[in-house]
DNA sequence: GGCCGTTTAAAACAATTGTTTGAATCGCGG
DNA sequence: CCGCGATTCAAACAATTGTTTTAAACGGCC
């Protein structure tokens, strides 16, 4: 089985070394109009992924999506995990530019927590092309693969601590870090189930208010008031240590 | 293909006739040992769905795990589709006999309020065997299909309406519809975080605070108190009103 | 015991999956 | 124009899927 010149990498894994190409376009749209075929095949991926997850998703959906032949999967990315893996990482590289992290106000941590709040649903709700990226973390999110453990510790892991930092400055008593990691959580767990249960949302609140009151306006304003009643005046040790099992019992 | 004589109910896609069997054991336990066949695959059934979903579980793994050939789930449920519908309708009957939705206590719509949110955590990380039926209502929840639009407006509008007008009681101030969901769809969010994110949360928290600090009991207080926070006083509508989008912009 | 409907078993079926193969095609350097 | 590597194509491959088929075993009833 030795592989013999057909293939650039090998034929078992490896994507051609796309160092030297035949045609001098180094990567992307061709000057005649389609992209390249790899570059089809990475923006059809993504979509199918997120609508049908890793396993659901077949390469022959995918190759049609992109008007490709089926074996280019196998050439460009050696297999489908392959495939997987890149669009992962263009997913990961996008949202960061498409709706970048904001920076901390020093003089109102309030404001830093509303603009948390903000880009957190804005990336949740976004509607436009990146709207399978969020779908695709959602499935990650709920069927963990070796891929997402890694992201997290890179992706949400400083946005999380950044949230921990602001909610210290908000909460004036010195809680201890488990208190606000709760708080940091509840933040997170708002913003995400708008995204997660949507399809509960659509059935539970009618139509009519959904779309006047359920904008990214109207819950960040939501959210972050929410947080910042729990937060402000003291309130978010006092409240908590009132709930004993004496008084509320049953 | 005049269905013959072989299969009670027509060999396209009826379960076979149970209210007639050879047997007179109605339908559970052999006294001999060993559950029924039919009983049988749908104990297998539940957790095996739940960690691949529909698409992704195999009958024939269902069937080795119930012990059981691969035509029976044929022969007792017509196909893979009767036997998940099967499994769903146990779960909804199930549920509400292990958590009951709890009753509201008039005198103080606070202990409704840390009631439902308790109820719901403990739905939500329930490890028990009924663990997987919440690992599968989220699969559903994520993934939407025919089965589970019927079961939002059967289970959990209830909820969800009873815990607006828990939120009502405690708001003191007539707030408007939307106000109410918001807070609503608040609460649930923050429980369900728990479950739904449970890979996240256990990268982003250390072990060792997350086994003293988030289990029902601290959680259950965390989310209750917020929610106090943000209705108690007033402060719910005046905070909401305070966010103008003149005092935070960037 | 012998019959008969109910239930189980092993095997086979058609369809679809990811992947590989070997030839055809493209595009440039000689 | 020819050659040659990079790329694409149609076809086939082996594996797995849900489902069906056919025959055998079970168990009560005459």
């Amino acid at each position: 089985m030795a592989e013999s010149t057909k293939q650039p990498g090998g034929t078992s894994r490896n994507a051609p070394s796309n160092g030297a190409k035949g045609r001098l376009i180094s990567r992307g749209d061709s000057p005649a109009g389609q992209p390249d075929t790899r570059t089809r095949l990475l923006e059809a991926a993504g979509p199918v992924f997120a609508a049908h997850g890793f396993d659901g998703a077949t390469v022959r959906e995918i190759c049609a999506a992109a008007e490709v032949n089926v074996a280019a999967v196998g050439y460009h990315f050696g297999d489908k995990l392959g495939l997987y893996r890149e669009v992962i990482r263009g997913i990961r590289d996008h949202r960061e530019r498409r709706f970048p992290t904001p920076n901390n106000d020093a003089a109102d941590p309030r404001r830093s927590l509303y603009r948390i709040v903000r880009t957190l649903l804005s990336r949740m709700l976004a509607c436009d092309e990146s709207g399978w990226e969020t779908q695709l973390l959602m499935r990650e999110m709920n069927h963990p693969t070796p891929v997402f453990e890694s992201m997290v510790r890179e992706f949400f892991r400083p946005q999380f601590e950044r949230l921990v930092e602001v909610l210290r400055e908000l909460t004036q008593a010195d809680l201890p870090a488990h208190r606000l990691q709760q708080l940091a959580l509840s933040v997170v767990g708002q913003c995400l189930y708008y995204r997660m249960g949507s399809g509960v949302v659509q059935v539970l609140i009618p139509h009519s208010e959904l779309r006047a009151h359920f904008d990214i306006d109207s819950l960040s304003r939501h959210i972050t008031s929410v947080m910042l009643a729990a937060t402000e005046g003291g309130t978010a040790s006092s409240q908590y240590d009132q709930l004993d099992p004496d008084q509320i019992n049953w």
